[in-house]
Parts: C-alpha cells; structure tokens; sequence
DNA sequence: TATGTAAATGCAAATGACTTGCATTTATTG
DNA sequence: CAATAAATGCAAGTCATTTGCATTTACATA
C-alpha cells in the first residue's frame, strides 16, 4: 500500500467514526495501525518526535481517549509498564498475548471463557458485565535473543527489574 | 474468634513471613482479613483514620509492597478505580470474580485456561510466563438494591461515575 | 472560495497515586 | 536494659494523566 492510500484509508478511517481529520490524528492512527500492537502514549510521542513533529501529550491522550471511545481503538492497562496501552480494536471480542521484551502483540480471537461465566454467572449469581484476559510471556524472537546474549554475555545495563 | 486470638493470628502470620511485628502491620493484616476481599491504600488508611490512628501513606504503600513481596498479600490494578487493590494470598493459583458496586470478591480457584494455554503456547512459539484474569459484575445484593432504587428513587447524589 | 463556528490543539499548571530521603522511633536480640 | 537494625512519619519528589484556557483549525455553509 503507498503512503498516499495509508493516508486516505486514516482519513476514512476517522469520518467513518465521526472524527475530524486532523494531522495529528491521522499519524496516531498511522503508527497504531504500522505498528500492530500495543503503543503508550510515550511511544507515539516519541516517534513523532523524530520525524520533526512535537503534539503536545495532552493531545495525544485526547486522542487515544476519543478513539478508544468511539470504539476505533483498545486501552489496556501494562502492570510492568505502570501505563496505559493503546492499539486499534480489532472487530468482535478478543484477548492478547503481549511479549514482555518488545511489546508485540498476537490477537487471540477464541475466548476460551465464554462457557465458563455462564456457568460461572449461574452459580454466583452475579451478573457479569466483562472480563480482563491477557496473556503475558516472551515471543520467539526475545528468546532467541535472549540465548544469544547469555551465549554471549556483554555488559548488562544496572536497568531497573 | 476474640479480637485477642485474631491478634494473635495476626502477629503469627506477620512471623512466619519473617516479618516484623509492629502495630500498622497488624492493623492492615486484620483489616485484609476482615474484609476478605481487595482493599486499597486509600481505604486502609479510611478504616484506621476511622479507629483514630493515622498512619502515613507511605508506610501503607511500604506495608503493602512488602506483603505482597513476601507472598502474604497480592496486587491487582483495578481499572476502574485506576490505582492498585490489595487482598490475602488465597493458596494456590486463583482469579477473582469482583463486584463493581461494592468491590466483593469471589475467588474462583478453578482457572478455566490451563489447556488453553498450553495450546496457545504450541501454537504461537510465545513462552507464557503468566495470565491476568478477573472478571467484573454485580453481585447479587448489588442487584437487589439497584432493583429497589428504581422502585423507589431519590435523590442522586453527583458521585462521579 | 471566503468565512463563521464548533471543535482541536498547545501550553502551563494541576492532579493523584505512589515513591524516596532522611530524621526519629520502635521491635527484637544479646 | 542497652544496642542496633528496621519501621515509621514527614516532606518533598516523581510520573502518567488531566484540565483550563487562549489560540488555531477543519469543515459546513454562504
């Protein structure tokens, strides 16, 4: 796909959910829809930053609200990080598998749990209203790396757990 | 059982976590036990506010970390409190059913994603180091009295969401 | 195409949960 | 009971996120 179609594609992207096109906006879709997986607000700054353009952080996190809102995208909470997540929402209800090491994400489209909470629902009696599943680990990718390095070690950075 | 024999359970369990006995420690540790379920900082210090003492937030927050360090206590991020909820360490692997109202929680000690898991680790080459898993609802009381204020309204107070 | 208007942005300051440094107090050990 | 290592309180700091407000912009309409 050029640049160009990325581009119309955000722009449609943005009308279809009732969203003013802005420049900003259409570069956090860019790098939400480039990137495939989770990004933080830091993350998105940060890349924008080095092509030369600045959005203030109140402006990003408006935007990822609104997007999140309007159901264009998913915020999800990162306990390692201590931050919020963002990535664009897939269709339908699914859970992730997200790599500790460099934060990429596989969608899994099964819910393993929807026979379960109803039999769950049944016994509690509680009605239940949604449910937080992710998955945590290290993709194929991080392992390899991290055999190599132990191979051959190098200086560790003293990097905070 | 006294307050004098929970004390004393208390200050035992502070013991065999290799933890010294001092009076906040016990304090948090009965009020854990007491209410069962998750509690955050800001509720802790509420209770012990209540009983006349006024414990720092930061030797809270120390007491918590610590707790949950030594396996005697564990820490889940509530999302839509957006800041962290402590409760006792249930033996063994567990998830929590947590009622939105009024923060009940039942443990679930059945996890329904062990096979799944397995599964998903063949599947995506991904080594699973760990899951999140709860779920949200309304327990059954919570209904009940929802149910009678739409009998029966009044006045709403502007509580924020 | 010009333009009025609501909405979006940037900036600065605020918020709120949590953390840290340090002086003081306290539980335990000998 | 004294010594001491650890726990606490206090004040100040951190950091992600939010908010108020003045300015700029997208886009519908003239």
């Amino acid at each position: 796909m050029t640049e160009t179609e990325d581009m119309k594609l955000c722009e449609d992207l943005l009308h279809r959910h009732g969203l003013k096109n802005t420049r900003t906006r259409r570069e956090v879709l860019r790098l939400l829809r480039q990137c495939g997986g989770v990004l933080t607000a830091e993350d998105i700054s940060r890349a924008l930053v080095e092509e030369g353009k600045k959005p203030d952080f109140s402006t990003l996190y408006r935007i990822l609200e609104l997007f999140t809102e309007r159901g264009l995208a998913e915020k999800h909470y990162l306990p390692d990080l201590r931050k919020y997540g963002f990535s664009l929402k897939a269709a339908g209800h699914c859970h992730r598998l997200i790599c500790l090491k460099c934060h990429r994400v596989i969608e899994i489209d099964h819910c393993p749990l929807e026979s379960f909470e109803k039999e769950l629902s049944e016994k509690t009696r509680f009605t239940i209203t949604g449910h937080n599943l992710e998955w945590y680990g290290c993709c194929p990718d991080c392992q390899a790396a991290e055999a190599e390095k132990s191979a051959a070690p190098e200086r560790r950075s003293g990097k905070k757990k």
